[in-house]
DNA sequence: AGAAAACGGTAACAAATGTCACATATTGGC
DNA sequence: GCCAATATGTGACATTTGTTACCGTTTTCT
């Protein structure tokens, strides 16, 4: 395992060591439930590959996406709630299959006093989260759905580095916290303005 | 200054003693603005007195409250901002009459490799932070107006230990990002359940 | 007291989004 | 090929929120 080339961070061999000691890594499918809302969290996960999209979800059933953690990154909310001996607030799931290293949180611990690199990586994560999650405050606050729509099409695109997107309008409603038959609506539209063309399971960007 | 009875972490009257020997506090009259968005970082804030809100701004005027930070917390998107050398984000304004200790940036980094107490007092209020940012992307994604309104007066009643409630619907609407007609509408609306006796610049909440 | 500013009430309307119902199209399993 | 499941299209309508306009009341300033 090259944790050396997969962390995005420059430490020294000695923490990739430990982290691959202390840690054990798990498997997960596309789709797969990584971590519940309320679950109780014991370990910090570091995605080695694949990728990973948090959600808020409500009461009901809605559900919002916040970010995605993507390979070498770590997921902070799990980190700051296992210092406190807190609950998960949001719901983890496997966008692809993904492999996921879970280091314990006492030997976390350990880690961020021997090595302050180790902090400052924790840190990093932590700035860019927040950064992330103020743009969805962003968005859901001043922006219409048809723009956030856009924005989520060209995101995921970017993502893939291909101008075709393989998903469902249905899947596209619950990340944006909305309803099926308005995005299909919105799409229409946009395919009628020429901003995109529409497929069954598929929407190729202009 | 009794530093200690501020700041809510335990730490050894040596933290204190650094604090205020590195930093340098500043006074701000209610209203003032502490940080404006996009302003550069360079040195951290803990409010001593008084108490500030936080606001995320559109490109418009609109803006939106995130949350408030009270006597003896930071700002830790400054702390995060600074460390980064980044800009802020966000916009604080002073509730009350408030004082604030500015510790500059370069301090900070030895306070928390000298002192672990000191660290985890940061990552206390990040956690919180992090979660009253969640709290907020829940209202504006799920909830409607008038719950939202109704959970803001309970909150502010809630601060203020009190059942009235000296505002303008002017800046309720600009705290919850939206018109001032649309706040005295629904206020007259609550008014007409019993759930509120309504006056200028006051709101009785029964 | 008189003028100006700030605050709140209300109506009428527009726009955005949500909801329901149902039709049609595509795919995969058998 | 046929059926069932899944995905999408679309109309009609309800609800929520935003916008504009205007008025009366209260406060503040001078």
């Amino acid at each position: 395992m090259e944790l050396d080339k997969i962390l995005e961070f420059k430490y020294t061999p000695e923490i990739n060591e430990k982290l691959i000691d202390y840690g054990f890594t798990k498997t997960f499918a596309e789709g797969d439930v990584i971590l519940n809302e309320n679950a109780y969290i014991k370990a910090i996960p570091i995605v080695m590959s694949g990728s990973i999209r948090v959600m808020r979800t409500d009461d009901d059933d809605r559900e919002i996406l916040l970010y995605y953690i993507k390979a070498g990154e770590s997921c902070i909310m799990s980190f700051l709630g296992g210092m406190h001996h807190d609950t998960s607030k949001v719901k983890a799931i496997a966008e692809e299959p993904t492999e996921i290293l879970f280091v314990p949180i006492d030997k976390v611990n350990i880690l961020i006093k021997d090595y302050p690199e180790w902090l400052d990586y924790i840190f990093r994560l932590y700035h860019k989260r927040f950064e992330e999650l103020l743009d969805v405050v962003n968005a859901i606050a001043f922006k219409k759905l048809d723009e956030r729509l856009l924005d989520f099409i060209k995101k995921k695109c970017q993502i893939n580095d291909n101008n075709t997107l393989v998903i469902t309008h249905e899947h596209i409603a619950n990340e944006l916290g909305t309803a099926r038959v308005v995005v299909s609506r919105l799409l229409k539209q946009m395919e009628q303005e020429g901003l995109v063309t529409l497929g069954r399971n598929k929407i190729i960007l202009h």
